[in-house]
DNA sequence: CTGTATGCAAAGGTTTTGCATCGGG
DNA sequence: CCCGATGCAAAACCTTTGCATACAG
């Protein structure tokens, strides 16, 4: 996977160091392709590397949102989840089954004239059903 | 204040006792004018107005939320903020200062083509600064 | 009166911290 | 070699829960 080689590359730059702990996170964020919580990279890591430990884990997440390789989002109450920065998009929170899914908006925000605040990033999380449920019910249905 | 009194007869339509402690948690909500914690309300109502605890203030806030007198913020991580909802708005958490201010926005959002996904609600969150804190910046320029 | 709401304290879940040790560059 | 990174366990933080008592309707 060439993305990693850019991620290694980035932390070097940055004068963050390469240990087999951030490898694993890394590549555990590249290869699973949602949105997992802390919680969940320490337990996928766990099973087939099990010297990571929480506070490895929650640094790793800070180093690597630093660098701009991973996003942190607040789509749910009282729990971080993380999401590897591949391609603009923004998220939906399945109310069915909890998952987090991609989603691609076109997004137009601008604001009214009498806002003057400055804004430098901002976050879309949109809560609704994800295709999979959907499927699911129309089955039901029929 | 007019505000309460609909708040008031909402809470009995829909069957929930009308207590001091539930009055005190919306003179807050009301008065404050900004998005308080659940910390922040307990604190603020204490003072004046002892017999309070927190998982009364919990539990209401649970209570003002099903009746859709308040919303509640993910805007920062592992805190809810609580919104009354007044008019229609959204939020800017200033990275300065840390408050969380109303925001008017016009937005225009809409699934590109191969989003099959429902969508019930959505939120905005902006990240950037305020206009105090833009004032202030200004200020020491000069 | 009746059942919901409260207060307290304890538990639950997530994230952070302190410190001695390890190991990448 | 050195300084940052790790692991462990404890602490910090926010929120929920269980249960006996109080009180709104």
């Amino acid at each position: 996977m060439d993305k990693k080689k850019i991620v290694f590359r980035r932390l070097k730059d940055e004068g963050f160091k390469i240990t087999p702990q951030r490898a694993a996170i890394i590549d555990f964020l590249l290869d699973n392709g949602n949105h997992p919580s802390a919680e969940e990279i320490y337990k996928g890591i766990k099973t087939e590397y099990p010297m990571v430990s929480f506070s490895t884990v929650y640094n790793t997440l800070r180093v690597l949102e630093r660098i701009g390789f991973i996003k942190s989002l607040n789509i749910t109450e009282n729990r971080v989840n993380f999401d590897p920065e591949t391609y603009p998009h923004h998220h939906l929170y399945c109310e069915r089954c909890g998952r987090i899914v991609d989603v691609q908006l076109d997004a137009d925000i601008s604001l009214l004239k009498n806002n003057t605040v400055k804004v430098n990033s901002y976050r879309i999380y949109l809560y609704g059903i994800c295709l999979d449920c959907l499927r699911k019910e129309r089955e039901k249905t029929v």
